[in-house]
DNA sequence: TATTAATAAGGAATCATTATCAGTATAATA
DNA sequence: TATTATACTGATAATGATTCCTTATTAATA
């Protein structure tokens, strides 16, 4: 059997944690929320960032997105949606198309797995990227 | 401008690292697939297979996959299917199940990205990690 | 209030991956 | 074939993201 799990205390760094990471829609990664989250509690360490998104992120209140690129990025968001990542400067981007909850079930009888969800992720070309590149293509 | 790519040379390294990818299914990660190959080529050096996965998978040889866990994995096969990754183990599988193809172009009109491609990443418990916990339940 | 458990901060440690570099092998060309 | 240019290897160092560890605080509870 499992240990029980601790009770989560709503601490001050936990709590201003989620509200940084609540305003954006950028996706962030645990050091851009260091970086916001420092502007108002300057003494915060990254340990306690990293341990809090992953506290948060096992206890549901936040998703943790294990897209490509190097870095695990973070979302308030959490029911479930899809994500678009340029594949020229990593930015994550929500795309707005409804889920498709029959996968799931799909994905059962094609599977001896039990099945617990799914995540879609869509590559592509940012509209910025997209500008850079036809800059390029001029030169 | 960008320089000319250069040309890649089909060398022992890179063809052995290319069979030993193609005999499993187990979608590998780089330290798997050193141990796999050093067996053949002793005196290879790990770099050397990042080195070469990398390329492959640049010049579309291979499949990089950005799943879920701290490692990335390759991919011998390279049209496009899905995957499915025991939240456990980390053990990933293919899914069986024919690919979206209308996916990119409904991506396409819900976004002002320039869609390029999807991938599906199911999560679930894989057969052997069912039976774990369910003898761990007995306990 | 005394005790216990959860949490913080700071720093060290770990792990995966990438970069560097000197020497080697291969391909191109004279 | 000899020369030259280029891609490549293997060893090692460096980097970067994340986790671990230790000590001090803080909050909850008896
Ligand atoms: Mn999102
Ligand atoms: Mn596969
Ligand atoms: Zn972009
Ligand atoms: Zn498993």
């Amino acid at each position: 059997m499992n240990a029980p799990a601790p009770m989560l205390r709503l601490t001050t760094q936990r709590q201003v944690i989620l509200e940084e990471l609540s305003k954006v829609k950028t996706h962030p990664t645990a050091s851009e929320i260091y970086d916001m989250v420092r502007k108002r509690l300057p003494r915060i360490g990254l340990g306690t960032v990293y341990r809090n998104l992953e506290l948060m992120a096992e206890n549901g209140m936040i998703l943790k997105l294990e897209v490509g690129g190097t870095q695990k990025r973070f979302d308030a968001t959490t029911d479930n949606h899809y994500h678009i990542r340029c594949a020229r400067c990593g930015k994550v981007d929500d795309l707005e198309i409804p889920v498709f909850n029959t996968l799931t079930e799909e994905a059962s009888t094609a599977s001896s797995y039990q099945i617990l969800g799914h995540h879609i992720e869509f590559t592509g070309i940012c509209p910025e990227c997209q500008k850079i590149q036809e800059d390029e293509y001029e030169e």
